[in-house]
DNA sequence: TCTTGCGTTAGAGTATGCTCGAAGGTTTTA
DNA sequence: TAAAACCTTCGAGCATACTCTAACGCAAGA
């Protein structure tokens, strides 16, 4: 499919597709006349990515990620997805504080409304 | 107390502060030498700016806040934290789906590597 | 066939949030 | 009193992650 299919399917843009590209983290094919084609592996791999990004990841982690899929080095994705696995556990204890925090803040703002 | 006691207190540094001061988070007052001198007053709002910022929220977002705080306009101030709320358990959402994601890549890299 | 629209590249520009350098004044400590 | 450690301002620089522009080629519909 062209790029603006694959912009449509994975929410990414087509300037960050090529972005995507340049960093490695995909090779779509291209045609004749140098259009890109990607495949649903990339897709795939698109949605995983930014999936990675969305929870926090940054690119530059996210390159060594694929590197090692690239690789095929299994030990090495299991271990990084165990340390992304531990941030995203350390990320819900953080966000449980701020709620904490927040509700305090708001219950204050409450009492002194109320009275 | 000084730039630098403030740094240590808030864990955000001197340049940082002087950079939300800049943005008009902050008016730590001065004395006969330019020296700023932060308060206690001071210390809460940065580490509450911090939690908000640590939580996801733009600095602009937090200009918002901080001018419904000055101008003591309580209600908005609850709408504001109300609206934040909401952000941090649709983070929550989004986390809890990342973290299933992440374990069935898991599930599905060891069996690869048992088999 | 002509126009509209989508594709290409390389490189520049933007937004956010700091972070630092230079040049200088102040405070503390030995 | 002199050196070291701290403070000031202003503006420049940096890292991240896009986002866009220019100048062009290709494709599909009227």
């Amino acid at each position: 499919m062209k790029i603006s299919q694959a912009s449509e399917e994975t929410g990414l843009s087509a300037y960050t597709l090529r972005y995507y590209e340049k960093l490695g983290f995909i090779e779509p094919t291209k045609d004749s006349t140098g259009y890109r084609n990607y495949s649903y592996d990339d897709l795939e791999l698109l949605n995983w990515i930014a999936c990675l990004k969305k929870s926090g990841m940054t690119l530059d982690s996210i390159k060594r990620y694929v590197q090692v899929e690239r690789y095929s080095d299994s030990a090495a994705q299991v271990e990084l997805l165990n340390m992304h696995l531990e941030k995203l556990f350390q990320q819900q204890e953080d966000i449980k504080h701020y709620v904490d925090v927040t509700q305090n803040k708001l219950r204050t703002l409450r009492s002194n409304i109320d009275h």
